[in-house]
DNA sequence: CGGGTCACG
DNA sequence: ACGTACGTGACCCGG
């Protein structure tokens, strides 16, 4: 039996373009209402397995129908760009899918339907009928089923319509239901219908006479009497609005249904436009990884003594070469390497190719004058037996975070991507789940991916400098982020001690007092719950003990600090359960986390991350060591159990104030710059000018009140944001930014400057050229549009202090190198680096510290830092 | 695996 | 009427 589906395009799209939230590819391209209509489109195939397929659009121009009647002018919203731009390419999809797609001038994309549907059954086809539109349920019959899918928070449903089901839903038979819009009309349809008739109304009528023509002829019987009178006098408008509403079926059409029959949706083509538009979830269902044609790369074995001295006497010449360390199980496997493009050579470690012999043939590499390319150096070096310091290195990964910094990945298949603009298998599309480990090194996929990583790498290298020199961030990679990949290697090599035992103590501790306070909870509740849970939670607060409190999230009641701070006094369990939650959380993500990551020599090795984050910040985990407590005394406490190593103590270095230091710079504002020069207190100085006090009569809460200004600036400020932030009302908070700008005005030009930048150019950038796009600033949508504002407002600033203390990490590792110490930079978190220092280097140390520092960059405010010496990390700071 | 919560700068 | 401060990562719950 031959199943035909018939799908209205626009329909469909534009259901999923609302169900979804904005997506896009790294490139700006929108794919959400893409992404949604092939998830429909695949689940009713997987329902229906139809034969045919055939998906009929709309063509952009006043359609036949609606010409008939001249008052019709579009009063329909337009649509919204990020789903126009979507159109065209849904079309160019379906067609390399081979799904037959129909559009005709003059009409609707319903008409296209109804009259396939009709021929459909006609020549014996089950038809199924796809449409978010429920004006396509006219065209249901006992042979023909019209599917509406429903985005619900739970997940789409599907309703199905035979005509029976029309029957029972509605009241109306499927032409009958042509009557019924006639009487009502539809505004989105600029059907006009009969003035004061609504849905109920027309429905009594139409259940009644069937018709309009028939309930015209009826018209004495007609109720209400509002209703007889509109119909007597609109007549002839209800006529033309049924007939707006008619969907026609003998459009001509030169097409057989055997055009729509369905073969190879999964085919190179379509492979290629859903691996452009990155649409992960698509490409696996592609049953088999798709070898791509336009990209070469050969893979050749060196196991020979010779052959391998050879090629890097070889290498040794070569302009430029790629090289990449094959990491399994955390041990070096062998190594690739590229001279040529599309021809790598495989080296595996075996024989007299051991770790140490291929370790030392990498390192020669740096010893000639050409350039060295890679992806991922930084996990390199930790299997590379031997010690780098600074060698120059083109890390592919780096550089195209710089080039793209929104991506989640730098692997091969994205380099190859957003620098080649060609399409290779990803890894994982070649192995699935399966590991590069010593047994798999044999297999063909296995060497499949070495080979275009190592293929990519070198092409990419080619291209990658003359990006970045485009985009003036040549300094930028060369001075601050290859350096970089030293200083976070070393860290992660380093790591930090931990006094286990205290740290289990502390946990233990915790344990105590958690208890105690489950016991009391569950009492005053007068029930056992789990308090972890927000749900459970929120309803034994809110519903069975009723405290004031109202909804807040899209799953239930908010429990959150704020919430729950705000009803601290109506009942002794809130409280108690605000201690829980800091005890809970001390526990589990710290003293219980923290604990599980100590290795066999004592100390944490933590992951630091340099292609993270959208602002050039570094990112830490397992663990994040970045968020160790420290505003709460309590969580605080923890940092005692990290300790130097014997005969070693903390130096800890933090910036004073460098975001709104690189904003006085950046705004060249002569009175925050001022401020900094007398080294005044900030807040203070804000607080005093801002409220019009002389500078010591400024109090407690004029100084907070002015220190989240003086963040809210930082962040990209809002009214509303500030606002909650204080706790005070709008008109308050909008207030004290108007007056900040008035004390500040060339902040205001400064911050103005960003989001006019962000609006032309999509982007904004750092003192250093750090690029940070912005593509939420084009969004139609206002709150996403205000987003982009803030971020255009942050980025720099952000940035800035990103880039400034990055560059004075690297240059007080040189300095602690140059200078033979064996003290080590252990920590970077943002505005602070912890130093494990030698006793007796520590005044070195601090000076090495200062000096840097506070001499990394030039600005018209000093730098300033903030030094202290302790034997844990508790005292450091 | 997404949402809620909370730790840091 | 709408509804958020910027940047992260870890843990827990519940579908």
């Amino acid at each position: 039996m031959n199943k035909l589906l018939l799908i209205d395009g626009h329909s469909i799209l534009n259901r999923a373009f609302y169900g979804l939230p904005d997506l896009s590819n790294s490139q700006g391209q929108h794919t959400n209402a893409i992404l949604g209509f092939l998830n429909i489109l695949f689940k009713l195939m997987e329902e229906e397995h139809p034969t045919h397929i055939c998906v009929a659009f709309d063509v952009h121009q006043p359609t036949f129908r609606h010409q008939r009647y001249e008052a019709y002018k579009g009063t329909r919203k337009p649509m919204p760009e990020e789903l126009r731009q979507q159109v065209p390419i849904m079309k160019e999809v379906l067609r390399a899918m081979n799904i037959l797609t129909v559009e005709k001038g003059g009409f609707e994309a319903d008409d296209i339907i109804g009259t396939l549907s009709r021929r459909g059954a006609e020549e014996g086809f089950m038809v199924t009928i796809l449409s978010g539109d429920r004006d396509l349920l006219q065209l249901a019959t006992d042979e023909i089923q019209v599917r509406i899918p429903k985005t619900k928070p739970s997940g789409t449903t599907i309703e199905d319509y035979y005509a029976s089901d029309v029957v029972e839903r509605y009241q109306v038979t499927p032409t009958e239901f042509i009557d019924l819009k006639g009487l009502m009309g539809d505004a989105s349809d600029n059907i006009p219908g009969v003035p004061s008739i609504g849905e109920k109304t027309a429905s009594k009528i139409i259940a009644e006479y069937h018709t309009i023509e028939n309930a015209y002829a009826h018209i004495e019987n007609i109720k209400p009497n509002k209703a007889k009178e509109n119909l007597q006098a609109y007549y002839e408008q209800a006529l033309l609005s049924k007939e707006l509403a008619t969907i026609r079926l003998d459009v001509p059409l030169d097409l057989k249904l055997d055009d729509a029959n369905v073969s190879e949706l999964f085919n190179e083509n379509s492979y290629e436009w859903f691996k452009r538009l990155e649409l992960k979830s698509i490409l696996n269902r592609f049953p088999h990884p798709m070898q791509h044609k336009t990209f070469e790369s050969a893979l050749t074995v060196l196991e020979d003594f010779a052959d391998i001295e050879a090629f890097f006497q070889q290498a040794d010449l070569a302009k430029s070469v790629a090289v990449q360390c094959v990491i399994g199980e955390d041990t070096l496997l062998g190594v690739t390497c590229a001279v040529e493009s599309g021809k790598g050579v495989w080296i595996p470690v075996g024989g007299f190719a051991t770790e140490t012999y291929l370790s030392e043939k990498v390192a020669g590499l740096f010893a000639e004058h050409h350039r060295v390319i890679t992806i991922g150096w930084k996990n390199q070096l930790h299997v590379l037996q031997h010690t780098f310091f600074a060698e120059p290195v083109l890390d592919l990964a780096v550089c195209c975070y710089l080039l793209y910094p929104l991506k989640d990945h730098y692997f091969y298949d994205d380099i190859a991507r957003d620098i080649l603009g060609i399409t290779v298998p990803s890894k994982t599309e070649r192995l699935g789940k399966a590991q590069i480990t010593p047994l798999t090194l044999q297999e063909d996929a296995v060497l499949s991916v070495l080979a275009d990583e190592i293929c990519v790498a070198y092409a990419a290298g080619q291209k990658v400098e003359h990006m970045l020199s485009a985009y003036n961030m040549l300094d930028l990679y060369w001075q601050i982020e290859c350096p970089t990949i030293y200083s976070l290697y070393e860290m992660e090599r380093w790591g930090i001690r931990v006094r286990e035992q205290a740290l289990i103590d502390y946990g233990t501790q915790l344990q105590t007092r958690i208890q105690e306070l489950e016991t009391e909870i569950q009492a005053m509740a007068n029930e056992s719950f789990n308090i972890q849970s927000p749900k459970q939670l929120g309803e034994v607060l809110f519903e069975h003990m009723k405290l004031a409190g109202g909804k807040k999230t899209k799953t239930g009641y908010s429990t959150n600090v704020d919430v729950l701070e705000k009803i601290r006094q109506e009942h002794p369990i809130v409280p108690a359960i605000l201690e829980y939650r800091q005890l809970t959380k001390l526990k589990s993500t710290y003293a219980d986390g923290l604990a599980h990551v100590i290795q066999p020599d004592g100390r944490i090795h933590g992951r630091f991350h340099q292609t993270i984050t959208a602002t050039g910040r570094i990112s830490s985990t397992e663990p994040n060591l970045q968020n160790i407590p420290i505003r709460m005394p309590l969580g605080r406490m923890i940092r005692k159990v990290f300790v130097p190593k014997e005969g070693f103590v903390f130096v800890d270095a933090d910036y004073s104030q460098i975001e709104l230091r690189v904003l006085a710079h950046l705004s060249d504002d002569p009175v925050l710059i001022e401020a900094f020069r007398q080294k005044r207190d900030i807040h203070a100085t804000t607080a005093a000018e801002v409220f019009g006090v002389p500078i010591d009569e400024v109090t407690p809460l004029q100084r907070r009140n002015a220190k989240a200004v003086n963040f809210g600036i930082v962040y990209g400020i809002s009214a509303y944001g500030l606002s909650q932030d204080l706790d005070i009302s709008r008109k308050e908070a909008s207030e004290y930014i108007e007056r900040y700008f008035e004390t500040y005005p060339k902040i205001k030009a400064f911050l103005d400057r960003q989001v006019e930048q962000a609006r032309k150019t999509g982007k904004v950038e750092t003192m250093y050229h750090r690029i940070r796009p912005v593509p939420e600033i084009q969004s139609g949508n206002y709150m996403q549009r205000n987003f982009g504002e803030r971020i255009a407002m942050n980025s720099p600033i952000q940035g800035t202090a990103a880039d400034i203390i990055k560059l004075a990490m690297n240059r007080v590792r040189e300095r602690l190198h140059r200078e033979g110490l064996e003290s080590k930079l252990i920590l970077q978190i943002h505005d602070e680096l912890l130093i494990e220092a030698k006793q007796a280097e520590t005044d070195r140390v601090t000076q090495i510290l200062h000096e840097e520092m506070e001499q990394v960059a030039t600005l018209s405010v000093p730098l300033d830092i903030d030094v202290h010496i302790a034997d844990n990390w508790y005292d450091a700071k």
